[in-house]
RNA sequence: GGGCCGCUAGCUCAUCAGGUAGAGCAGGAGACUUUUAAUCUCAAGGUGCUGGGUUCGAGUCCCAGGCGGCCUACCA
């Protein structure tokens, strides 16, 4: 419930424009944790934060403050407080800013000595419960502001999540990748196989989606001569949403000129080791209570042998259709006429096997049919050259030997596009210009996408990707 | 989309079998010079998610809807 505004003398009090933090909370405890108990330090310092707990006895007070770094108590003796009353009425969450000398009480509690203060914010709204915080999950993401400054672990995940970035883009730019920006707006959605949002431009007077994947863009600038490009990407499917699906999202996408998958894969597990590392201390890590040794390199194993090996058949792209039909059937799993043996293979791995897997793994060489955008392999005709990176059971990357070919890829699309006609709204569609650009030569290309928030959730140990998305989709509240 | 669960004061939670709602914290008033979830006293605070129904009587039972969580499905 809103509290009125302190109107003291019945005039509303203006905040100052600006204040001079002289310390952080943490900036305290480290120059001076150490001082005995009743010490004073005779260091005068200007903090300022939200008062999130508040102790007055009589004559004396005490309050705790917490700035982005941490906590600091404030110890207000009447004697030295100027407008002590006005000090003692703070509320919870009120922001304010306070200096005086840096002492430590006699219960040994490092503080500062409230010798000046301003409020500089008043929270007019009542602060959540200051020992439970906030459980109701439906206001920890609606209010997400409410959530940051009362649950430490969220602003851990978060500041983790910040990290995590910085740190790859300095890994990757070490390796003289460079950072791009493409576009949003498709005219022609591609790149990946997933339903498009799309929307309407007045002025062309034309439908544009909003991107899938940033992937013919970035394959574009390698023509361009951009021999390693990554874009770190936010983009938007028009899909469910679940512990692991939002539908914005972010992704790295990486194409490297004159690479294949193998080189991808070792640049797969060393950027995540190196993550890892900086972000955990160590390359094996636990999420969820399970163990996870991310210490490279990580073990490849072929799609179909591990699909053979967990459903237990003998299967492969030259089985009769009828027979993995019949083995989709035995297991429940719906399938569609027009669907060839490698979407099938696809399906039966994605329903017996992926989950079984922990990793992380490299899952290798995946069926001609259902890759429309990587290379055919260069020894087993009808599979292509691509992986996905599993880890902690889910999908983390995904990468291939980039198709160069213009004419393969044109063929590829067209498939693509008879699918879409067949009635697959996931189909990707022909898309002339990236075709041209091929036509330019696109040198042999080694391209990944990496599940940035799969991948914060895997180094913040969260369980859903809500814990590292600020902002989730959500429906609205009220209808 | 399906299943299960939840929704009570600003927050965290109670309310045994249907009898007209209760606590802690926050917010208000007061006491208190070394507290740290400070403590103590007092007062206040609720169209019990919404709408129907059953009933003498519904927060409680039934139906529909809303929002959320988990699982499942979908989803590279």
């Amino acid at each position: 419930m809103a509290r009125p505004p302190a109107q003291p003398g019945g005039q509303a009090m203006s905040p100052p424009y600006r204040f001079d933090a002289t310390a952080t909370a943490a900036e305290c405890h480290e120059r001076h944790g150490r001082i005995e108990p009743g010490a004073e330090t005779g260091q005068e310092v200007s903090v300022a934060g939200r008062i999130m707990l508040r102790r007055v006895q009589g004559r004396l007070a005490f309050a705790t403050l917490q700035d982005a770094t941490g906590r600091i108590q404030l110890f207000a003796p009447a004697k030295v407080v100027p407008d002590y009353d006005g000090f003692c009425s703070l509320s919870l969450g009120d922001w304010v800013g306070v200096s005086g000398e840096v002492m430590k009480t006699r219960t040994g509690e490092l503080s500062v000595k409230v010798q000046r203060w301003v409020l500089l914010a008043e929270a007019r709204r009542s602060f959540p419960d200051k020992w439970h915080g906030l459980a109701d999950p439906d206001i920890r993401f609606r209010q997400r502001y409410v959530d940051l400054w009362v649950t430490e672990e969220a602003r851990q995940a978060f500041r983790l999540r910040s990290e995590m970035m910085s740190l790859t883009r300095r890994w990757l730019e070490d390796r003289k990748f460079v950072e791009v920006e493409t576009p949003v707006f498709h005219p022609v959605p591609g790149g990946a196989l997933a339903r498009p949002f799309s929307t309407h431009h007045n002025a062309l007077d034309m439908e544009l989606f909003l991107r899938v994947a940033p992937e013919l863009y970035l394959k574009r600038l390698v023509v361009g001569g951009l021999e390693r490009v990554y874009e770190i990407a936010r983009v938007f499917r028009n899909e469910g949403l679940s512990t692991r699906h939002n539908p914005e999202f972010t992704m790295l996408e990486l194409y490297w000129a004159y690479a294949d998958y193998g080189d991808v894969m070792e640049l797969v597990e060393h950027l995540v080791a190196h993550l890892a590392t900086e972000l955990r201390g160590a390359t094996v890590i636990s999420y969820g209570g399970r163990e996870l040794d991310l210490t490279p390199p990580w073990p490849r194993a072929r799609f179909i042998d591990l699909l053979a090996a967990q459903s237990g058949l003998d299967i492969g792209l030259d089985t009769p259709l009828a027979e993995l039909r019949a083995h989709c059937a035995d297991r429940d799993i719906p399938v569609e006429d027009r669907w060839g043996p490698g979407k099938l293979l696809l399906e039966l791995y994605e329903k017996t096997t992926e989950a079984e897997i922990w990793g992380p793994v490299f899952v290798c060489d995946y069926p001609k049919e259902v890759s429309p955008l990587a290379r055919e392999h260069r020894h087993h005709p009808g599979w292509v050259e691509r992986f996905e990176a599993i880890v902690a059971g889910r999908e983390l990357a995904n990468a291939f030997s980039e198709l160069t070919d213009p004419d393969e890829q044109r063929a590829r699309f067209e498939g693509q596009a008879a699918e879409r006609d067949a009635g697959d709204d996931e189909a990707m569609v022909v898309d002339g210009d990236y075709l041209q650009a091929l036509e330019f030569g696109l040198p042999p290309t080694g391209g990944l996408g990496v599940g940035m928030d799969r991948l914060a959730m895997l180094l913040a140990d969260a369980s859903s990707i809500r814990d590292v998305i600020l902002f989730p989709t959500l429906r609205p509240e009220s209808p």
